[in-house]
DNA sequence: AGTCGATTTTGACATACATCAAAAAAATGG
DNA sequence: CCATTTTTTTGATGTATGTCAAAATCGACT
């Protein structure tokens, strides 16, 4: 019925006190492709997790896109700055298919992490969850060529490359187009 | 008396209670410089508090070290894999200069998490705090140049640099040794 | 099927950074 | 204070990837 809770519920137990309150706060949308969910200086945002399509976060820099992540479906994500800290995002949130969200706020979040303190485990498992995914991307970045990093991705998120362009991968990647369709060739 | 316990603090509340078992849990450990905390492929592990001393984390590829990260005075750190998940860690931690350090192992943290729930909103805390760092730092690796990474850097680690040689902060930016000192020389 | 716009590939050339070897400078220890 | 080791710098050259422009391919729409 409510597949946010559903997915919390992988990472520890919820009470119905609980269970009821986060229902109440959870929020469904639908979005069309190119559609957002945040823009760039925002202090407001949401948790939300994906039931249906496809979304990117990017963020300008020197007049160019950059590909920061993709979220599939069943993942649970946000973006770090204001769902983490008083800060604006740096990023952009973007849909690019039509997509089905499940989301709550910041700070019905916050609310519902005083009024239940059980939910803090559940809130620590994630945020040590993205700490491993983020070690992980860190890893790739820091240690591998463009080639190893393509070779990463595509193991890592199969699937992806049939749903977007090259030019979204190439910039996850931190490399031109070109060099990944040289890349691709071999 | 016991600064781990006082860095937990300032993440959240700690009843009375809870403090007297992380206290009692809590080892402090002098090490000197050369030593190591952690090598690759454990998986016991500490979250750790460094009261005094440098310390630095790397691993081996292709043949050379790889520093993932170093650790000051007053930082409350440790191997994300075996502190967050049931993995071996890929990294080793080694000790740049004399330190004195207080530690709790990952099995009475896990234990004193169940006993005592609250402290998961302080571990949820730490966590998301390292999830914002270590999402600047992909930012850096992602987008930035050697030398614009030399010098967020030097900003965000001030002191640093006058207490590990040029090699480790090379491999730490990603760079050789020789490229780090012609940057260097403009 | 044909046209228009978006995406991907290709080519020529530029640049940042790596590699290897050696010299210079600085730190360490007797 | 000298000798040895470690760290840093310098030079010559190689390689991966970037840039810019153009061609080829793909895809959506009429």
């Amino acid at each position: 019925m409510n597949p946010l809770i559903d997915r919390l519920r992988q990472y520890g137990d919820l009470s119905p006190e609980a269970e009821q309150e986060v229902n109440k706060r959870t929020r469904c949308f639908q979005k069309r492709k190119d559609d957002f969910l945040l823009r760039q200086g925002q202090v407001m945002s949401t948790l939300f997790m994906l039931d249906k399509g496809l979304v990117r976060a990017y963020f300008i820099r020197k007049d160019k896109e950059v590909n920061t992540w993709f979220g599939l479906e069943n993942m649970i994500t946000g973006s770090i700055l204001p769902l983490y800290t008083e800060k604006p995002s740096f990023e952009n949130i973007q849909f690019l298919e039509d997509s089905t969200i499940y989301s709550i706020s910041v700070t019905d979040l916050n609310e519902l992490y005083k009024i239940f303190p059980e939910l803090n485990l559940i809130g620590r498992k994630m945020a040590e969850e993205l700490c491993v995914i983020l070690e992980e991307r860190i890893t790739s970045l820091h240690t591998e060529s463009a080639e190893e990093r393509y070779h990463s991705l595509i193991t890592s998120f199969p699937g992806l490359l049939q749903r977007v362009n090259l030019g979204h991968i190439a910039s996850y990647l931190g490399i031109t187009q070109e060099t990944l369709s040289r890349i691709r060739k071999r």
